[in-house]
DNA sequence: ATATTGTGTAAGCAAATACTTACATATATG
DNA sequence: CATATATGTAAGTATTTGCTTACACAATAT
């Protein structure tokens, strides 16, 4: 981690253990050292990682007592599925897929549901 | 670029070149110079973006006597997609009230349809 | 055959990355 | 107050990245 880092989302989410980090806090906060009991490499590296997370705005902070909870903030990936997106009718995924499964309920509620 | 890459979508789109890469031949093949045309960096380093983006799967080549196009490979980003999609629900687009439409519909189905 | 065009790749370099250990500081807790 | 706990941050380091220039080489054109 440079002192002057990108704070970019697509770098930030570049690295793996930043998107551990991001899979692991997306349903709860979680303090810094629960964290990082999850990581085999050092606490302040989890913790510069984090940095990393909360400069391009997908990590808050919340302070309580000397603990710090991070919490994700998950619709900062907009921008990164914003680009993904275009790109989506490339390739059949879940996100098609949901869409003809909602048209088949839709046709098929009258009758079978 | 190292000699030895990651060959990691993430880490591929992580650099705004790249990404721009991609957008120029998304839906035309391009040989080499004339990608190399659109920006100012120089051919050599359009080059090295490129092969980063050959060994992780996101472009692929096609020889033609001395020219080689490339060809943007845009279903690689389903790996990239599927990792966003988990946390669409934390933001508002179509895919979220898609979601919870399909909810509403599998709730109401007994009662109401 | 010689020159031109399209491209890969090596060598070198500055900056960024991902770590580490050591140390600083603020908030509990006994 | 003296410790223990939770965390930030600085300094040092090995790698990786992104870029440049120089050079190699095959396919064309003249």
């Amino acid at each position: 981690m440079s002192v002057e880092a990108r704070r970019d989302v697509f770098q930030a989410i570049a690295d793996p253990t930043r998107r551990q980090i991001i899979n692991l806090i997306a349903y709860q906060s979680m303090n810094l050292n629960a964290i990082a009991d999850n990581f085999s490499i050092s606490r302040p590296a989890v913790s510069q990682h984090i940095k990393v997370l909360i400069e391009c705005g997908m990590v808050s902070v919340r302070q309580e007592g000397r603990e710090r909870f991070c919490e994700a903030k998950l619709d900062t990936l907009k921008e990164v599925a914003g680009w993904v997106d275009q790109y989506r009718q490339f390739w059949n995924t879940q996100f098609d897929s949901l869409d003809h499964y909602l048209n088949r309920i839709q046709n098929n509620t009258q009758s079978d549901q």
